[in-house]
DNA sequence: GATGTTAAATTAATCTCATTAATTTCCTCG
DNA sequence: CGAGGAAATTAATGAGATTAATTTAACATC
């Protein structure tokens, strides 16, 4: 029993990453542990240590995991509003509310300091983030070219807005989100969003407007 | 050397505080272990357990003392420009993000999910975080005086203008803010007040439009 | 097929905290 | 002065992360 048959061998690695997402829907990252992943994973926690550097290393992987199922999302709803711009930046906006409140946990790991394991490479380029952020630049390219937000580099805008939902993502998972009563507490960074869309549809010189 | 001397005694909960926010200019929240802070202070860590209950409610009690430092800061600054509403909006902005630049640390944990600690109070109503709310609102209404943002309510905007500096905030404090090239991180965040400010400008009806 | 070597886990051993228990020292009040 | 409580201290416990030592399977070579 120290080494596994070939034909009852794990794939700790992806195991890891999947089960510690799932332990994220019931925990905060930082009452995970590694015990924990290993007994739902199938193994004993050192066993980890074949594949992760440590407990940063695994939570860093997973934080990676979650930006790629984001992105996933994004990509699917993006797909669907190809042609309106408009439309799919506000899609895109409540898609990345829904995510951040079907996975608090995960969201929350994602945006944390990812301590430590930042130093070794770029700041920005490599972090798997950068793909949401150039996806909403994209997005907002496309609304340029109707005439809305003229003059101002599609970057800027982009980190303003991406600012904004996260903004909001992030106070109503900490319960900081005025909830007006009975509601959802979501309806609060929906209402963030829908502010941000007047805003853009108010940007554009000529027509559209009261 | 059990007991100190009446002479020699120690503020030791303030004291606590004030070294933890200290600490938390070098370090961040999760690294500071509860020897580092009694050392700081000048005793040993079990004799924390006599005004804290455990180094959650310490990091919680710095949390708190955040947003007091923070709310401190905002009135000054609201002070200096009581009659222009828009200016004062933009330079609590400013302020805000300055506070975040300069207390990198302590800004991560106030906007931390602080662990269990939240349960036993009022989800929002004590926190200290909604005095900076509530003065937002406040700030808001007095734009709205003036023809701006006509028609909303200011709780709302309130939250989509804190949820915007907020997000730059926290991501420009993880690296995750695109930095034009030789720049200041906080330039970009900066950037998404004046975002912020110009569609608030161009929110008025009747005048103010190129 | 026996056998040495590498691989992949496991259990045992360390180390670093947080937290709690036992002790010590000082102050205050009779 | 002596008793009782207050305020720390040192000693003990326990959870978890990490590392060392050990075990067993798979493979290659003879």
């Amino acid at each position: 029993m120290a080494r596994p048959r070939k034909d009852q061998q794990i794939d700790i690695p992806a195991r890891a990453v999947e089960e510690t997402m799932r332990l994220l829907d019931t925990q905060e990252a930082a009452a995970i542990t590694l015990a924990q992943v290993a007994a739902a994973v199938g193994c004993r926690a050192p066993a980890l240590y074949a594949y992760f550097a440590g407990r940063e290393a695994l939570l860093r992987a997973v934080h990676d995991a979650g930006f790629r199922l984001l992105l996933e999302e994004k990509l699917a709803v993006a797909a669907r509003h190809a042609d309106a711009p408009l439309d799919r930046l506000r899609e895109g906006g409540l898609a990345y509310l829904r995510f951040a409140a079907e996975h608090p946990g995960l969201y929350r790991l994602m945006f944390s300091p990812p301590a430590g394991a930042d130093l070794p490479d770029d700041p920005f380029a490599t972090d798997a983030g950068a793909g949401c952020l150039a996806m909403l630049e994209r997005a907002i390219a496309a609304c340029q070219a109707e005439g809305y937000l003229p003059g101002r580099p599609a970057a800027q805008v982009a980190f303003t807005l991406w600012s904004a939902v996260h903004g909001a993502a992030s106070l109503v998972l900490q319960g900081r989100a005025p909830v007006p009563a009975g509601q959802d507490a979501m309806a609060a960074a929906a209402g963030v969003v829908a502010d941000l869309m007047d805003f853009i549809r108010r940007s554009r010189p000529s027509p559209d407007r009261p």
